[in-house]
DNA sequence: CAAACATATGAATGTTTGTTCATATGTTCA
DNA sequence: TGAACATATGAACAAACATTCATATGTTTG
């Protein structure tokens, strides 16, 4: 689809340069879905409790699961997102895995998020 | 379903004095289905396009849906979740109505997410 | 090596969600 | 007032997603 396939309206209403800078400030669609994924991963209430679990300190998955009253696997499946997109990392000790948080953005987001709707 | 229905790892895993300081520090139920819900609103694409676009400077509906190369309808749809999660603001102008950001915190929220992936 | 434990993962399922289409509401102007 | 324009919204549909269940992988210990 062509740039220009999409309704306009008036030409007084369309300021061209403003859509020009906007183009030009926009960032690329890899970086914006990049951002969304990201987010999305903060939309989910089973991963932030997880993540305030990992602001107390590092965790294997059953202390995890445990603290937050779920089951061992749902508990998994977070963490793998979690971990895939960096805002976590684990090592193996023995049976078990420690999580932990990888680092301080996820605190500086959340406090944002917080912050924003506690206004 | 009470508190300890669910499976537990050995005693020696679980620290109950950790555990118990993670309830303490938890948000309630309230405020995690919040915070979740504010990040889902970041966890769009076609969203943080909007607020990418608005950061530039405010606009009517129209210019947006033109920026971003996208349907009137779809545009609109999306700028009543942005404003139902107070990101941003609108005032009419006649016929338009003209879409603004609403505080500073989405710029912070953005920004750290973007320094995020970019690491 | 076998049993027990801790974690990971694939498939299935119900739910949520983004876009489209059709149409309704609200505003201006002739 | 009625036509044209700008925006909002409900219904429908396909795609994405979180949890569950069953089971596989990896580790320790007897």
């Amino acid at each position: 689809m062509a740039l220009d396939d999409v309704e306009r309206c008036d030409e007084v209403h369309v300021h061209s340069g403003v859509v020009l800078k906007i183009h030009k400030e926009m960032p690329d669609d890899d970086k914006l879905y990049d951002l969304a994924e990201l987010f999305k991963v903060f939309g989910d209430s089973t991963r932030i409790r997880i993540l305030f679990a990992l602001f107390e300190e590092e965790m294997c998955v059953c202390d995890i699961a445990d603290s937050l009253n779920m089951t061992q696997s749902a508990i998994s499946h977070q963490l793998r997102i979690l971990k895939q997109s960096r805002l976590v990392g684990n090592r193996r000790e023995g049976k078990q895995v420690i999580y932990y948080l990888a680092d301080d953005h996820v605190r500086t987001i959340i406090d944002q998020g917080i912050s924003h709707i506690e206004e």
